[in-house]
DNA sequence: TCTGGGGTCCTAGGACCC
DNA sequence: TCTGGGGTCCTAGGACCC
């Protein structure tokens, strides 16, 4: 009889540092070292060189809008400066800060490259967003220390940037380690060293405790991994769901059994936008009729470049005092056209009482399918079950 | 000086069918 | 005829992540 020992799993995160800001510090070398912000909107105030050679780039303070941080340089953070802060709150941490508009071409640009490096190396890599991968090291040659810093090297040569890498048992306790040593950082942990090096830190250092649930343990009593480690399963049961209490009893004990998935199919496509000032739905009905418009035409162009159709289509809302609604509606066919999409959205804005001023409009298509071929009047995703009388 | 844009996952309730 | 239970689809909202 062969028994089958299953071997404990090696899984890296790697994470890139300070990516957009890194990225535009290349465009810029000469703001190395100077606090940046990278945030706002993409039409405003780009950094510009003049015919004397000299840099003009915009501050903080000269800021007006309702943009926010994005991503911000290690000079920046140490003034306080974090992502999702608004620009004018930034300002007044760091008036003088340099603000440079995001250039998410260039970001993806280098995202290719980084992770395209990578892939040299091995192909069990997850795709966790632009600045971020899992990679499975467990059935690579060499010792985790050798690995990680061929990865920092081939990223390096790749890119010019450094990145962060946690070696662990699992994606969970490989994208805490990451962190721990930012920038250029290198964490490689086992099971036993979950006591001293994991439970020491705050529960919003998991990933999938958010403020809300932070709060809510913190009420309770909670602030750390570890003490959240020693809660009873059925007191966390009392306060929070039955599969979220189990999970973040879980995931205190470093448990996580998550695989690497190489290749996710996309769930949902979608485009909206923040108004510069808040919409009236009377006054400024040209203007949302054409903003509706553009969505959806940009989110039909989105599916075609991706090849996927959806069947479900939505709009979202957010009124000035912030509250946010969606509607959505599932059509009997698959569509990838603008204006059918636009229909749809009409449909659901039928369904919703305005009140008040509108600050964001934005599109959805989801019940996503790839691969399709056109069929007269509709587009049919190959995978649809098809009548027995077409085969 | 409040709070971007693109996503994923989960929950909960209702309709509908067998 | 006063009332079951499982399964699936759809809708809406919310937490969370990068």
């Amino acid at each position: 009889m062969v028994m089958k020992i299953a071997t404990a799993r090696r899984i890296a995160h790697l994470d890139m540092d300070a990516f957009y800001a890194s990225v535009e510090l290349i465009r810029y070398p000469r703001l190395r070292g100077l606090p940046v912000v990278v945030g706002g909107r993409t039409e405003h105030r780009p950094a510009t060189i003049k015919p004397d050679g000299m840099l003009h780039v915009h501050r903080l303070h000269e800021y007006v809008g309702r943009g926010v941080v994005t991503t911000a340089t290690y000079e920046a953070r140490a003034a306080g400066v974090f992502s999702g802060m608004s620009l004018m709150k930034a300002a007044q941490l760091v008036p003088n800060a340099i603000l440079l508009p995001a250039n998410f071409a260039s970001y993806q640009y280098y995202s290719k490259l980084f992770k395209a490096a990578v892939a040299k190396l091995t192909t069990q890599i997850e795709d966790s967003g632009i600045d971020e991968i899992y990679i499975d090291l467990t059935q690579l040659p060499n010792d985790s220390k050798i690995l990680a810093n061929s990865l920092k090297q081939a990223v390096k040569e790749a890119t010019g940037l450094c990145c962060s890498i946690g070696i662990a048992p699992n994606k969970l306790l490989a994208k805490i380690c990451s962190d721990l040593e930012k920038p250029d950082g290198l964490t490689i942990m086992g099971v036993s060293d979950i006591p001293h090096r994991i439970w020491p830190l705050s529960v919003k250092k998991i990933n999938g405790i958010g403020p809300k649930a932070t709060e809510k343990l913190a009420v309770l009593g909670i602030n750390t991994i570890g003490e959240l480690a020693q809660a009873k399963l059925s007191f966390l049961k009392s306060y929070f769901g039955y599969n979220y209490a189990i999970w973040l009893m879980e995931a205190a004990q470093g448990i996580d059994n998550r695989p690497i998935i190489t290749n996710p199919k996309a769930k949902s496509i979608s485009r909206e936008t923040t108004f510069e000032r808040n919409l009236d739905l009377y006054h400024d009905r040209t203007v949302l009729t054409e903003s509706l418009s553009n969505l959806c035409e940009k989110v039909a162009q989105d599916l075609k470049c991706k090849n996927y159709v959806g069947r479900t289509i939505g709009i979202k809302l957010r009124f000035a005092d912030f509250q946010t609604l969606t509607r959505n509606i599932t059509l009997s066919t698959y569509t990838d056209d603008g204006i059918k999409i636009l229909a749809a959205t009409r449909e659901c804005l039928r369904r919703i009482v305005f009140q008040k001023k509108i600050r964001l409009l934005g599109v959805r298509v989801s019940s996503l399918s790839p691969f399709y071929y056109e069929n007269n009047a509709s587009v049919i995703p190959l995978q649809a079950e098809l009548p027995f009388d077409v085969i």
